[in-house]
DNA sequence: CTGTTAGCGCGTTCAG
DNA sequence: CTGAACGCGCTAACAG
């Protein structure tokens, strides 16, 4: 950052603070354009996410900003809303402007990643998280929801549950699909008779989550457990739920994915599933910084995290 | 944005769209930082919050970077981490990477506010929101946080509360000073001889919440109402007055600002005031599109929106 | 060791 | 109407 008149560093010090400050006073500014034109320097890092006001996305966000601010970059936030359409134009955008790097997450319509291969033609280094695809080589950081889910149908088991749900989202996409594999993976382990896996056909919402709940509990077997992917979905489960008097954990036990500490207080009948969004931020972060400054031979390493079961 | 070959305008339709594909097919793209040097463009929008993970600014930074995505900009994230000094970095930053506009919400630590007035220097747009300050000119957005409260505080009254407590932050930022001038107004009008207004001196934390509540309930005048500027601490306090058997609403009442509508859904024992965070995101960005459209004679016009509350 | 210059990619301008 | 050249701000390379 303090590369400005590096000719002159081996003046003394107290003439190149003099300098500086004449100028400052006068208002110069290295021109940070020029400086990318010249290809000399490029210090915007790009985020793209499905919606910046998840508390998922938002914690990995801020934290990914203040590293990135730390080494002298600069974070523009792109928001795909879930659309494969605006994923296409973010990426066009990306590239247009010369961005030093990305850290990306995909949205829910997205399968076909040839928007995202574009990068390599422009040798723009690549870091994918928590929604990922196999379809594509770099690094890549995620939790380890296969696992997770597995222990969580083994305690719930332990516990006595019989008819477990699984409440995710579409399979596409590889945190669900590994979630829902876990799942199938212990109850087949565990030789359940029932299984059931339930994905709401539109948004996580509130909304969605109450008629989720309602649509599970018209079959006719009724679940004495819930698997939850979303803690927004949780939250309306648990509101109609209550409408319907059924009991949280007496009459069925829930455990949710759940971000926000502010929903693990506020719900202390439910088990959460927390992410390690710190960890995930940081590897996200490194491995596309060894990336920008390798410039090749990036290796496709895969970062797996633990989340953090709290089961009540 | 569709601004390459503007010379070829006046050919056929299909002509251009041949050239396109063509560049398109052999990687040609528009260099933006040779545009920017030139000065015929600058596409990047910069929007400063203390912390990027709070509700409230998450959504606000959503908003905004769907409508700027829309014109063609592209939005750059700054945290301030509540820090004076960080905000002064960023603001450097801001002002070196040649950016078009900034929309901002200024730090707990900020009362000098000299950093923000070099914007102007460098002709460069900004807007204030939610966190603003009467010390410097540029329009500005906020929720009408005075009469809210005030309103709030007559509800209160109405159902018979007389030991209303208001806890609120630091009143060097408007957002707090308002609500507690809003609240002391109303206090005074009714002419009630208790009042009490609660400052925690560290960061908005569950933690902090119930360090509060101890703090409310180890006094000899025991409250029947409190008003809370944070849901983060709302969800403390509530927690510590479960720990020590105060009822809600029956023992106190409370009303507190929250901007995640699953707070909503899991507490339905507190009144909530929601923000207007669509309208206030929408208004800071059109009156930044207007300052950076506008080039000068920019009104330091003031939107108000109302806060809705949600009282039971 | 210091001063000058070329060129990054673009659009505007000026000459042909 | 078309094509060449200039200059935005910077620094690496080169000449003095």
């Amino acid at each position: 950052m303090n590369s400005k008149f590096t000719t002159q560093l081996f003046l003394k010090e107290d003439t190149r603070k003099r300098i500086q400050a004449y100028a400052k006073k006068h208002g110069y500014k290295t021109n940070m354009n020029a400086l990318q034109l010249r290809g000399s320097v490029k210090n915007v890092i790009a985020v793209i996410v499905p919606n910046i006001n998840h508390v998922f996305f938002s914690k990995i966000i801020s934290v990914i900003t203040n590293l990135a601010y730390k080494d002298g970059f600069i974070v523009s936030v792109f928001q795909t809303n879930e659309s494969l359409e605006i994923e296409k134009q973010v990426l066009n955008s990306v590239i247009l402007n010369n961005i030093a790097g990305v850290i990306a997450s995909i949205s829910m319509e997205t399968s076909n990643v040839e928007h995202f291969r574009a990068l390599k033609k422009y040798k723009i280094p690549l870091v994918m998280f928590d929604r990922v695809t196999d379809k594509i080589k770099v690094p890549k950081v995620e939790s380890n929801n296969f696992e997770v889910v597995s222990e969580v149908v083994k305690n719930l088991y332990q516990d006595g549950c019989r008819r477990i749900v699984h409440v995710t989202g579409p399979k596409k996409i590889s945190v669900f699909k590994n979630r829902n594999k876990g799942y199938y993976h212990m109850i087949e382990k565990l030789g359940l008779p029932y299984a059931s896996s339930c994905t709401p056909k539109k948004e996580f919402t509130i909304e969605t989550g109450k008629e989720t709940a309602k649509k599970i509990f018209s079959k006719k077997i009724k679940p004495d457990a819930i698997i939850c992917d979303s803690d927004v979905l949780m939250t309306g489960i648990l509101f109609q739920l209550k409408e319907m008097q059924i009991k949280v954990p007496e009459d069925v036990k829930i455990v949710s994915f759940g971000d926000n500490p502010v929903l693990n207080i506020l719900t202390p009948n439910v088990s959460s599933i927390i992410q390690p969004m710190n960890e995930i931020a940081n590897a996200s972060y490194e491995l596309l910084k060894n990336a920008i400054s390798e410039k090749e031979n990036i290796q496709p390493i895969k970062q797996i995290f633990n989340a953090n079961l709290i089961y009540r």
